[in-house]
DNA sequence: CGGGAGAATTAGAGCGCTCTAACGATGATA
DNA sequence: TATCATCGTTAGAGCGCTCTAATTCTCCCG
C-alpha cells in the first residue's frame, strides 16, 4: 500500500499541498499566517486542508522549530484548592504569551515527582512551574540546568531557578492588626506544626503582636487538620478563662476549633473570634463564615510564568523570589470582644 | 558552528553514539530497552549517555514510531474535587497500561473546550477522555472519528465514543433504602434543578419510594448550592410539621439546609435526618458529618481507560455506556425517626 | 577448515513538519 | 531595453528519532 494517502491514514501536509496543486512549503506558510502568501492561493490551500480534515501534526511542527512552545507545570496534588487556584493564573498568563501547558500531577509521591519533571524535560518544555514540589532542592536545581524553573509555594532559587510564595508573615500581620482594631488585646495562636508556611505565619503573628502591643502570644502546638483545631479547642475550654481571639494555622484548624468550641456552647464571635488562613471554599460557607486571609493563587501562578518569561528572554539571570501579598477577608466569625 | 554538539546544545542520540562509539541504532536500541544488546556495549552506551546529560526527545520519537502513545484527558474545572477524584483513577489505569496522560483544562467556556480538544488531536493522541464536558455531542462525535473517546459524567455514544457515569439512580435508591429501614415512611427531595445528574437522582427518589412503600415524595425545587438548602429549608421551617427525613441533591444543597434548620433550633438528626450526595469533603467535617453518597470517581476513570483500551485494541466496537455503582456513606446526619 | 545459524550491529530511508536560500514573475527605474 | 528590487513561491536540507533490511561477527558442527 502506498503512503500517500492511504486508505484511514491521516492527511498531511503533502495531502494538502497536492490536493490544492502547490509545494508543502506553502502550505506551511499559511498554516503559520505569513502575510506573503496570495489570497488565492491562501483559500485554495485553506479549503483542501478542511476538505481533506487536516490538521497540523504538532509532533512535527514542534521537532521541527526546535522548541515546544510549551510550559510543564506541575501540580502536587489536585484535591487541594490551592493547586487549582495557582493553576488558573498560570493558565492566564500563559494565554496572554501564547504558551501551550502540559499539566502533570505528581500525586504527592516523591518518586512520581522526580518521574514527571523527567517526562517534561524529555518533552523539551520551554520551562517549567513546579507547585509545592516535595523533591530535594538539588534535584530541582538540577533540573534548572536544562530548562527555567520557577517554584511557586516554597523557597527554592538558584542559578536559573526562581520561587514566588505568599508573603505569609504580611498574612499573619493583616490578621493581628485586624483583631487589634476590633479591639482585642490577648491572643491565641493555633500552630501549623510542620505544614507549608506554618512557621512564618507563627513568626508574622510574634512579630506583629509586638509591633501593635499585643502581649505576648499564647502558642498551642498543632498540625493542619481538623483535629488539630479540635484538640486545641479542647486545651482552650479546659482553662480557667478563654482569649478573646484565636488565629487558627489555616481553615481546616479554624473550623475544628470552632466546632468544637460552639458544642460546648461557646459562641463564635460573641465569647470569642476565631481567624483561619487560606480562604478555602470552607471558610465561605454560609454558616461558618470564618474570616480568613486569602492567598491569591491565581496571582501566584500569573507571577510564576511572569518570572518564566523574565529568563528566557533573557532580561534576567539572577535568581529572584517573589512575594504576593495575601488579603484579609473578613467575614462573621470575628468582632470586638465582649467587655469593651 | 557546527550542529555537531556545539556550545549549549542539547546531546542528542548522534553524539551519544560518537561518544560511544557505536551506531546511533544501536544507542536507540538500548534506549528502548531491547534485549539483543550486548552488556558491554549497552554499558558503554549508557555510561556516555549519562556522561553527556543526554535525554531521548520525546518529540522525535514519537513523531518517528506515529504513535504518541499518550492520552488526552480534558478536566472541565480543576476547582471541583469530582474531577480531582476521576484524574486519580485515569492515572492509576494509565500507570499500569503504560501510557502518558495530557491533561488539559478547560475552565467551563466553550471555545476553550473545543480548542483544547483540538490541540490535543494535533498532539495524535492515541485517545481521549472527556470528563463532563459541556460542548455539543455533535462536535464530540465529530472528534471520535480522529481518535476514540470516553466522555464521563454525561451521556454520549456513537461510533468511537462511549461514556461512563455514576449510576444516579441506584444512588438514590440507596438513600431511600438507608432512610426506609431506619424506620423513615415520609421523604422530602431537594432537586437539583438542571445539574448534572439531578434528574436521574430525583427520579431514583421516586422509584425506589413507590418500591418500598413510601408515601409520595414530596420534592422541593432547586439547584446544586447552598443557597439552595437555605431556601428549602426555611419553606420547611414554614411548614405546620417537619418531614422526618430530607434527601439534599447534593452535599452543598444539605449544608445550607442543615445550618438553616439548626439555627431555627432543628437538630439533625434527632429532628429530622438529612443526606447529601456526592461525598464531598465538606461532608467528613467532624461537625457535619453528613450522610451521603459516595461516586466513587476513581473508579470511574479506571473504566474510562478501560474502555478506551477497549477500543484501541480493537476488541469492541459498538458503542457503551457504563454505570458505576455508588456507594452509601452513614455518617451522623441520618437516625431512626424520633416517634417510632 | 569451510559453511551456516544465530546474535549483535549498522546503514539508511523515512516520520511530518520548518526554514533558508534560490527561483521566476512582475513592475518600477534608468 | 537592460537592471534591479520586490513579491510570491518552491526545492531541499534538516529536526532527532524508529525501524526494516542488510551486514558483520561468533561460534559450532561436520
Amino acid at each position: 500500500m502506498s503512503r500517500t494517502n492511504g486508505s484511514g491514514d491521516v492527511p498531511t501536509m503533502d495531502d494538502v499541498a497536492v490536493a490544492a496543486d502547490v509545494s508543502r512549503a506553502l502550505v506551511s506558510l499559511v498554516f503559520r499566517d505569513s502575510p506573503k502568501v496570495s489570497n488565492e492561493r491562501r483559500q485554495r490551500v485553506l479549503d483542501a486542508a478542511k476538505q481533506l480534515g487536516y490538521r497540523p501534526n504538532v509532533l512535527a511542527r514542534d521537532l521541527a522549530r526546535r522548541r515546544s512552545g510549551t510550559v510543564g507545570v506541575l501540580l502536587n496534588d489536585l484535591h487541594n484548592p490551592f493547586f487549582a487556584g495557582v493553576y488558573d493564573g498560570v493558565e492566564m498568563a500563559a494565554g496572554e504569551m501564547g504558551l501551550r501547558l502540559v499539566l502533570t500531577v505528581s500525586r504527592q509521591r516523591d518518586a512520581g515527582e522526580y518521574a514527571a519533571i523527567e517526562t517534561m524535560l524529555g518533552q523539551r518544555v520551554d520551562g517549567m512551574i513546579l507547585a509545592s514540589p516535595r523533591l530535594d532542592a538539588d534535584l530541582i536545581l538540577d533540573a534548572a540546568a536544562v530548562t527555567p524553573i520557577v517554584v511557586v509555594g516554597r523557597n527554592v532559587v538558584g542559578p536559573n531557578c526562581d520561587s514566588v510564595m505568599t508573603d505569609e508573615v504580611a498574612g499573619a500581620d493583616l490578621v493581628v492588626r485586624h483583631l487589634h482594631a476590633l479591639g482585642h488585646r490577648e491572643l491565641t495562636h493555633v500552630d501549623g506544626g510542620r505544614g507549608a508556611g506554618a512557621i512564618a505565619r507563627r513568626q508574622g503573628v510574634v512579630e506583629a503582636a509586638a509591633a501593635v502591643g499585643i502581649g505576648p502570644v499564647d502558642i498551642i502546638p498543632g498540625d493542619f487538620t481538623e483535629s488539630a483545631g479540635v484538640a486545641a479547642a479542647r486545651e482552650l475550654l479546659a482553662r480557667p478563662s478563654l482569649p478573646t481571639a484565636v488565629f487558627a494555622a489555616n481553615d481546616l484548624v479554624a473550623i475544628g476549633l470552632m466546632a468544637t468550641l460552639e458544642e460546648a456552647g461557646v459562641q463564635v464571635p460573641n465569647d470569642i473570634s476565631v481567624v483561619g488562613f487560606d480562604n478555602t471554599a470552607l471558610a465561605g460557607l454560609r454558616h461558618v463564615a470564618l474570616t480568613t486571609v486569602d492567598q491569591s493563587c491565581p496571582e501566584m501562578g500569573y507571577q510564576a510564568m511572569d518570572l518564566l518569561r523574565g529568563r528566557s528572554d533573557g532580561v534576567r539571570d539572577e535568581p529572584l523570589v517573589t512575594l504576593t501579598a495575601p488579603r484579609l477577608v473578613t467575614r462573621r466569625s470575628t468582632s470586638a470582644p465582649r467587655r469593651t
